[in-house]
DNA sequence: AAACCGGGGCT
DNA sequence: AGCCCAGGTTT
């Protein structure tokens, strides 16, 4: 079988035509593989137009402040993606001349340019012999050669690098790698592939032996935690009060409103009782504007059940003028916030009890 | 090696 | 209700 022949033949007819292919400015590409680390296609091109207008250049994101990288980069997810570009953006400005490095191992080192990515800018930019695996490569290589070690096993990712180098396009590396990328969403899909007009299916082991279906094979991933948060929003003059988080925990240096977490589903009601609530209020009284029903917000490893209670206070702890930010309501949308933040206050506008 | 980190679309 | 997406970092 002539791996790259096939592969080449089924790209020339089923390319996608995507911002970020068929061009080399390494920055452009960067932006791109960060941006689509664990994310879709679909919901990456909104957000690759839109820093790349923020952002035009690596010396505009090393000058741009983090907050509003962030605030960029919202509704996007992972976020430490986000802050690792910057991060970046800034070391290279003073230890690489501004630039992305042009080898495989210097891209290794770059905070959130693992091997996959470094992998990909290495072959599109600068069309070096490198396999770029990701999901679509494991899959694809998995059925076709039959490759049953897990992806997850350093003896595992080993054996695939070592099949795609084999048989990977060495004249023209860029093309061979994307076209793995378009071949494993378009044609050889996790679920339901298209085996009938696949040009491996005479020699693809899975298909060959009905095997479509467990492989590649998954790991079991483990319980999903659930978690319960009441999110406070006091309103107190023209301001609410907002804070950063800084803790290690999901949604690491977004803001948010004061949370109480609680333990059960149960204790959502009880928020009047908690510490966070005499620390903020002390005994004075507030009046509750509106308590939502509880909105489930789902991660891929939480499950995080919320109620937002709007409230006035005429009268704040000093510990709270110490803690949080007051942010007038017309700026709230300046701040970089959870999804499930952002799509409470878009249902329930600020001003609605000022 | 396993856990952690988001959000959304598809089935 | 799962699964998985152009994965990387930390434990």
């Amino acid at each position: 079988m002539d791996f790259k022949k096939l592969l080449r033949g089924w790209y020339s007819v089923n390319k996608r035509d995507l911002p970020w292919r068929d061009i080399t400015n390494p920055y452009h590409i960067w932006v791109s593989e960060v941006i689509l680390q664990q994310t879709r296609v679909a919901q990456g091109i909104g957000y690759y137009y839109r820093f790349l207008n923020e952002f035009p250049t690596i010396t505009s994101l090393a000058l741009a402040k983090e907050d509003k990288v962030l605030k960029v980069w919202q509704g996007l997810g992972y976020y430490t993606r986000a802050r690792n570009l910057q991060k970046a953006a800034v070391w290279l400005m003073t230890n690489s001349n501004g630039e992305l490095p042009k080898t495989y191992d210097s891209l290794l080192e770059i905070p959130g340019i693992g091997p996959y990515s470094a992998g990909a800018i290495a072959s599109f930019a600068f069309g070096l012999a490198v396999p770029a695996i990701d999901g679509n490569v494991y899959r694809i290589v998995a059925r076709i050669f039959g490759v049953f070690a897990s992806t997850a096993s350093a003896t595992g990712k080993k054996e695939f690098n070592d099949i795609v180098y084999e048989v990977m396009d060495k004249d023209n590396p860029a093309q061979f790698n994307q076209a793995l990328l378009d071949f494993g969403a378009l044609q050889c899909t996790p679920r339901k592939p298209n085996c009938v007009t696949c040009p491996f299916n005479s020699v693809c082991y899975a298909y060959r032996n009905n095997t479509i279906e467990s492989l590649p094979v998954k790991v079991m991933k483990g319980a999903v935690r659930s978690r319960f948060f009441v999110y406070l929003i006091v309103k107190y003059k023209d301001s609410i009060l907002m804070s950063k988080r800084t803790a290690k925990d999901i949604w690491h240096s977004l803001y948010e409103f004061p949370l109480i977490e609680v333990d059960d589903q149960k204790s959502l009601e009880s928020f009047q009782n908690s510490t966070l609530w005499r620390k903020i209020f002390g005994k004075s009284g507030v009046y509750i504007n509106k308590v939502s029903p509880v909105i489930t917000h789902k991660l891929s490893h939480q499950t995080l059940n919320i109620m937002f209670v709007t409230l006035t206070a005429s009268r704040l702890s000093q510990w709270a003028f110490r803690t949080y930010s007051f942010v007038s309501t017309n700026n709230v949308g300046d701040f970089s916030v959870p999804v499930v933040i952002d799509n409470y206050l878009a249902a329930e506008p600020l001003g609605e009890y000022l």
